[in-house]
DNA sequence: TTTTGAGTTGTTCGA
DNA sequence: GTCGAACAACTCAAA
């Protein structure tokens, strides 16, 4: 019998997904592989942790068993390859500063013996690289980028065909994590996924475009955990989205919203430092504050700004955070606290479960200015007004700051023993803005 | 090569 | 309360 192997890493589905009809097709049996790599697992726990674990089990499911091995990839992926002889492996491509490197450590040890690592399809519609300007470079700005990319097309999703698995390795067992209590995470997994996005399509993208930004409606799809682990693929979701009879501008929207997350990967893919580093250096030369108490007030929701701490609580709530709060709380750390974007960043990847260094981490940077299409240095985020306007009464707010339930319309917005002046600190910000401009 | 138009997500002020 | 203008200057993309 020959073998291969599918190694499942971010893509944890079984439906339209190429890598795994290729390994299919390419032998008898597929061995299905899931490789924890100590580098990326943080003994303490996190809710992403936990996430990925709850999608692992449900993967494992849907398979009838999963290979599931801890250490080096590059060590444990040829050690099962020779275990089993397997004729070939199989990957969903991955450009992220982490994982491409990985892979190409991995390539190299199979091709000693010689088996091939065949790298067939990305987490994206369209493979970071390959939207280019007529010049043939990469573009710098989203809404050209989206242009083409729009018009780039992708392929249909894959049929899903029968596999038949190769059951005949031992496996370790998965790691115990460690959540925060009281934190529900999403349900996990593939079908999980298409029962949400289904009652999406169905309900909630009639008023996309206009509900997205109401943290109180829940307007958004909540999509970004699925994208993020695999567990359905956006060309999927564009198939829907062109068969959608909702309004085009909601539909627009929505794909849009997508064309976001693959310009973020295209950027990180073309410029890896930027998950650390400045994308635009110039504002790293800016006077920040070194994170202390305000910082921790900011983390555990004691700002006394209620639309931040409703945003920082709901995130160790539910290890996830509506979109329109991200941009309010962390325009609140940096032009507030004057604190840098990369301590935001940081705590976001540890408590989201969504957390995807490239989205996350230039959406910070974006905030800061510093990212692409960098925000006009004057425009700092009012967060009571932002409250007043996107939580007009108050639900969002009422439903993670307790404290604030009996708490009168006309004052719940207001600032309660706020731990800063935002009128002040919005000078300040400025003022540190234009020293640097002037630089 | 030069020129022109455009650029996710905002706030404040004054009419 | 609503509305439009001002808030700068620069980079990118395309004609």
């Amino acid at each position: 019998m020959t073998c291969s192997v599918m190694w499942f890493r971010r893509d944890l589905r079984l439906g339209d997904n190429p890598a795994l009809l290729e390994a299919a097709a390419s032998a008898e049996t597929v061995l299905p592989l899931f490789v924890f790599d100590p580098r990326l697992w943080d003994p303490a726990g996190s809710p992403r942790q936990a996430y990925l674990l709850a999608s692992i089990k449900a993967l494992r499911d849907q398979i009838g068993g999963l290979v599931v091995r801890w250490g080096d990839p590059a060590h444990e992926v040829e050690r099962v390859v020779a275990e089993v002889e397997a004729s070939s492996v199989h990957i969903a491509a991955d450009y992220d500063p982490y994982g491409h490197p990985r892979d190409v450590e991995v390539k190299q040890r199979l091709e000693g013996r010689e088996v091939p690592l065949a790298r067939v399809g990305s987490p994206y519609a369209v493979a970071p690289g390959r939207v280019l300007n007529q010049q043939g470079n990469a573009y710098q700005v989203f809404t050209p980028f989206s242009k083409v990319w729009r018009d780039h097309g992708w392929r249909a999703p894959a049929e899903t065909r029968h596999v038949s698995w190769d059951h005949s390795l031992e496996s370790v067992d998965l790691p115990a994590v460690r959540v925060p209590g009281g934190m529900t995470v999403p349900v996990a997994g593939e079908e999980a996924a298409l029962t949400k996005w289904r009652a999406f399509l169905d309900g909630g993208l009639a008023t996309y475009d206009v509900d997205r930004n109401r943290p109180d409606l829940d307007g958004t799809s909540r999509m970004s955990v699925h994208l993020k682990w695999g567990e359905i693929h956006p060309r999927t979701m564009l198939a829907d989205l062109a068969q959608s009879d909702a309004p085009r501008k909601a539909v627009d929207r929505y794909r849009t919203e997508l064309a976001w997350r693959e310009f973020y990967a295209d950027v990180l893919a073309r410029r890896p430092d930027s998950a650390r580093d400045y994308y635009r250096p110039e504002l790293a030369a800016m006077t920040y504050d070194d994170p202390g108490e305000q910082f921790e007030a900011w983390k555990d929701g004691r700002t006394g700004f209620p639309i931040v701490d409703a945003g920082m609580r709901q995130l160790r709530a539910e290890g996830w955070m509506h979109n329109r709060v991200r941009m309010i709380v962390a325009s609140f750390l940096v032009k507030d606290l004057h604190i840098e974007w990369h301590h935001g960043a940081r705590h976001f990847l540890d408590w989201l479960v969504d957390g995807d260094i490239a989205s996350n981490n230039h959406g910070w940077q974006w905030v800061a200015g510093s990212g692409t299409d960098a925000a006009p240095y004057f425009r700092v985020f009012n967060p009571i007004d932002q409250g007043k306007k996107f939580d007009p009464q108050g639900v969002y707010i009422k439903r993670y700051v307790a404290e604030l339930r009996d708490c009168p319309l006309d004052e719940l917005h207001q600032p309660h023993d706020p731990i800063v002046d935002h009128a002040e600190e919005r000078r300040e910000a400025l003022a540190r803005y234009e020293a640097v401009r002037r630089a």
